[in-house]
DNA sequence: TGACAGATGCAACTGGGTTGCAATATAATT
DNA sequence: AATTATATTGCAACCCAGTTGCATCTGTCA
């Protein structure tokens, strides 16, 4: 069973309805190579046919992302951006400068999971970590031709 | 001198007016210990007796930054903050999840000043990477009580 | 003091995101 | 298939950070 199905199943189990709207916005999802934000989406959702009012979009982001099925992507561009929840692997992001389109990479090692210098922040700062980001800028391919 | 009379001795030097609006703002960046958000500088300024069109504090803002005075610090939440250019010292920030507080760190080791982690996601991704940035997501010492 | 160009204010606008409420559609039930 | 409860959606008005064009003002220097 593929990832949408899982996600479909998933849900009907938990109670929730399997609406057109939210069917076709787990599709786009499902089917992104990067985050994607609203705007994005809604255009996505209605070149499949499902054209929907973006407060829907909205809501519907808000719970996916409650059902822990989806992330938000914030890159600081002031978009908020979704993608599927990655499952099991730590990635980041590549930020372009140009055309803010975003990428994902997976990081050797990062700071973020040393657990000796999360320790040592939250020491040094009185602040309690919970999570991290950590994004990279440049330049993408199409950007830099 | 001290960082504010070196600034304005800086622009004065390359042909810029010393306007009470450009003296105000820099006295507020001076006087921050974390990273402002244009609303906030609006409301420091009138608080030292110079009330300003939010037009001119963003448009100020800009020319700081392109001087090379300023630095940007998005967080992600939507609101650009801004700090006086770290000198020499490479950090980060630590983001409250409650109140969005924004501090600043400093990280021993960070990923992206490894050039061998960077090399790599150059090759691996066709991505130009020119700069970073890691941020620390959890609770501040307020927001913990 | 006059004048130029840099700097400012105003007002209207953009766009992502939110909210209250009425209307609709899904899925279980009869 | 009709009924029903409520999850979900659409609409319209709204919020707020940030932008833009243009007229006006002001710091600086001759």
């Amino acid at each position: 069973m593929n990832r949408e199905n899982v996600i479909l199943t998933e849900l009907k189990g938990g109670g929730y309805r399997l609406t057109q709207a939210r069917k076709a916005i787990i599709q786009v999802l499902c089917e992104a190579r990067a985050p994607l934000g609203a705007p994005d989406i809604i255009v996505l959702m209605a070149s499949i046919g499902t054209s929907v009012n973006k407060t829907t979009v909205y809501r519907e982001l808000e719970f996916l992302k409650g059902q822990g099925l989806v992330a938000e992507v914030l890159v600081g561009d002031g978009l908020r951006r979704y993608e599927l929840m990655p499952e099991g692997h730590h990635h980041h992001h590549l930020v372009c400068n140009e055309c803010s389109a975003v990428e994902c990479v997976e990081v050797e090692s990062c700071v973020g999971e040393d657990v000796r210098q999360i320790d040592h922040i939250e020491k040094t700062s009185d602040f309690k970590v919970t999570d991290h980001s950590l994004k990279f800028f440049g330049l993408c391919a199409r950007c830099r031709l």
